[in-house]
DNA sequence: CTGAAAGCGCTTACAG
DNA sequence: CTGAAAGCGCTTACAG
C-alpha cells in the first residue's frame, strides 16, 4: 500500500506530528530530525495524500475551468493558458467542456461545489442558468455577464471592432461588410459589431450586417458567406467577427476569382496561435488570450485568499490588429 | 458555513449513519426516513463534499490528462473527447499541458499521485522520463510506448500512410515527396512516414522524405516546405505527416503559382474538427479521436477496476480518408 | 524542540 | 430498519 504519514514516522522514529511539521515547514524541528525524516519519506517513496490535506484546510487549490468545448482551438488555448498559470501558482484544474448545454453545465456546478474547488472560471453562454449568489463560491466570468456579484474579464471588444473597421477604411474600402456569429446578446464580443456599425456610420457608409444563424455551424458559415457574395456586389471589404468566418470569406472569395487583397479585404477576430500558425495571411484582431488567462486566475485568487471583499468590475484588455497580407 | 452530513442529519432527526444510507443508496431504508433525508438535504442546500468521500473510499474518480498543449487543435480535441466520456462515466479530469517539457511533466506527475487520481491517460513524448512501472497507478498511453507495462492506444498510422500514398498514385501521382514533423523515434506516428516509403519502393518509384527540425515550428515548417519546393521539381504530390504541413504546402504552392490539385496535390492527416471547418478543401488522413478517446478511458477503467490482469496491448483505430478538393 | 489527542466530512462493519 | 463507534490520512492547538 501507499505510505502514509504515520509510516514515515515509524521509518524515522518520531511521531506523525512531527512528519507533518518538516511537511509543512511549521514550528521549530531540530536540523537533525528534519534530515532522518527526509530520509525516511524518500526510503519510503512517500508523497503526501492531498486529498486529506484538502479536507482538513478546506482549501483544495482545485479550480474548475468551464469553458465551450477545448476542440476549438481559442478555447483550447484559454484552458491552456489558464492551466500554466494556475500549475506556476500551485492550482491544479478540473476542466469541465459544457458544449453549450445547460444541463451538462448544471451538472458540472454540482460537480465543482461536491469536490470543493476553491474557486471557478467560466466562459459560458448559458446566463442566469445558476443562481450564482446563491452560494459564495469565487467565480470569474471570461467574455460573459453573468451576474451583478461577478466580475467578468474581457478583451476590448469594441476597440477591437473600431482597429478592424478603420483598418479596412484606411486601406481604402468603401463597402464594407460584417459578419457576425451567431448572435448572443449582452456579450461583450457584440460591442465588435457595435464598433463596426458605429465607424461606418459615423463615415456616412452603409451599415451592412449579417449575421449567421446558430445552427449546425460548419455548413451555416458556409451557406452566410455565399449569400453575402450573392446578395451584394461591389464588396471590398470584410470584417469578421471571428477567424473561421474569415476564412471561410477568403475561401469562398477565392473560388468566386475575387482576389484577397487585391480586389477585397478580409479581417478577422481572435487570432489564436493555431489559426496564426495555420493561417499566417490572415489579418486579424488578435486578443492578448495569455494575459486575460493570467488576470483571470490571479483575479480569482484575490476572490480566494482575499480578506477584503472583491468589488464586481470589468477587467478590459487591449487588443492587437495582427496584420497578415488579407487586409 | 456549507452544511455537512450531520446538519442533515439533525434537521431530518435521524442519525449521520442514515443520512450516509440514503446518500449511497445501501442497506434498507423505510420510505418515510429517506423522504425525511431528502427534505432536509433539500431544504439545507446539502452537497455531499466528496474530498471526504474519495478519502474513505480510496478512489477519487479523478483521472489525470497529460497532453503536449489543448492549444493545437489535435490534443485539444482529445482532452475534449476524454473529458467527454468521463462525464459520462462520472469521472473528472485534471489537465495538465505538459508543453513538451520534460521537468513540468515530472511535476504534473507528482501532482497526481499527490491527488490521489485513479488513473492517467497521458501523450507524452517524454519517455524514459518517470519509472511508470514503479507505482501500481493505472495509465494508458495515447501514440507513444512507454513501457512494456503500458497498454497504447493508437490508430493505424501505417494504415494512413498506406492510404495517403496510395490515393496520389491513384490520382495519377508520379513524384511523391513525404513531409515529416520533427522525428520522435519509436513512435507509432512515424509509421505514417514508413508507409509512404514501402509503397512508393513496391511502386519503384524514389522515395523523397523531407524532415522538419525540431525548432520554433511555425517559421521552421514555412521554411522546411520552401525548401521542398527550392529543391524540387516536377512535384506532383505531397503527403504531409499532419495537416499544419498540409496547409503550408497549399499555402507555398499557392504563392508559386502552383494549382492545387492540377499540379500538385496534397494530402495531410490528422483532420481534427477545428481543421476540417476551416479548410474543408483539405484532403486528408483523419483519425478517429473520438472513439480512441473512448477506447483510453475504457481501458484505463478496466485497469482501475479491473480484478484480472490488464495485458500490455496495443489498441489500434482503423483511419479514414477524408476526401477534399486537395488531393 | 516534540508528542497525544481531537477533528476535517465522510462510510462501513457491528450491534441492536 | 437504525445508530454509536472507529477510521480514511492528514493538521493543529495544547501540553510538556
Amino acid at each position: 500500500m501507499k505510505p502514509k504519514i504515520s509510516d514515515v514516522a515509524h521509518a524515522a522514529g518520531v511521531s506523525p506530528t512531527t512528519v507533518s511539521r518538516v511537511l509543512n515547514n511549521r514550528g521549530y524541528i531540530s536540523e537533525d530530525t528534519k534530515k532522518k525524516v527526509y530520509k525516511a519519506m524518500d526510503a519510503l517513496n512517500y508523497l503526501p495524500n492531498d486529498l486529506a490535506r484538502s479536507l482538513y484546510n478546506k482549501r483544495s487549490n482545485i479550480i474548475g475551468v468551464i469553458v465551450p468545448t477545448t476542440s476549438n482551438p481559442f478555447y483550447g488555448e484559454l484552458a491552456a493558458k489558464i492551466e500554466h498559470h494556475c500549475a506556476e501558482k500551485g492550482l491544479k484544474v478540473l476542466l469541465c467542456n459544457s458544449l453549450f448545454n445547460v444541463e451538462k453545465e448544471r451538472n458540472y456546478w454540482e460537480m465543482l461545489r461536491r469536490n470543493q474547488v476553491d474557486g471557478v472560471i467560466v466562459c459560458t453562454y448559458n446566463r442566469g442558468l445558476i443562481d450564482y449568489d446563491d452560494h459564495h463560491l469565487p467565480i470569474v466570468a471570461f467574455d460573459h455577464y453573468l451576474s451583478k456579484r461577478i466580475p467578468v474579464i474581457s478583451s476590448n471588444n469594441y476597440e477591437g471592432g473600431v482597429l478592424a473597421t478603420t483598418h479596412l477604411l484606411k486601406s481604402g474600402c468603401k463597402k464594407i461588410i460584417h459578419i457576425n456569429g451567431p448572435l448572443d446578446l449582452e456579450t461583450p464580443a457584440n460591442l465588435r459589431r457595435k464598433a463596426y456599425e458605429d465607424v461606418m456610420k459615423e463615415q456616412d457608409l452603409p451599415v451592412l450586417t449579417y449575421e449567421i444563424k446558430p445552427v449546425l455551424k460548419q455548413e451555416a458559415t458556409a451557406k452566410a458567406v455565399a449569400t453575402v457574395f450573392d446578395e451584394q456586389q461591389d464588396i471590398d471589404g470584410i470584417f469578421a467577427s471571428d477567424d473561421s468566418i474569415a476564412l471561410a470569406v477568403i475561401r469562398e472569395a477565392r473560388e468566386r476569382g475575387i482576389t484577397v487583397p487585391d480586389s477585397l479585404k478580409v479581417v478577422g477576430y481572435d487570432g489564436s496561435e493555431f489559426v496564426r500558425e495555420i493561417a499566417p495571411e490572415l489579418t486579424t484582431i488578435q486578443q492578448p488570450i495569455n494575459k486575460m488567462a493570467e488576470t483571470a486566475i490571479n483575479h480569482l485568487l484575490l476572490q480566494i485568499e482575499g480578506t477584503t471583499q472583491v468589488p464586481n468590475q470589468e477587467l478590459v484588455h487591449h487588443v492587437l490588429l495582427r496584420k497578415g497580407t488579407s487586409a
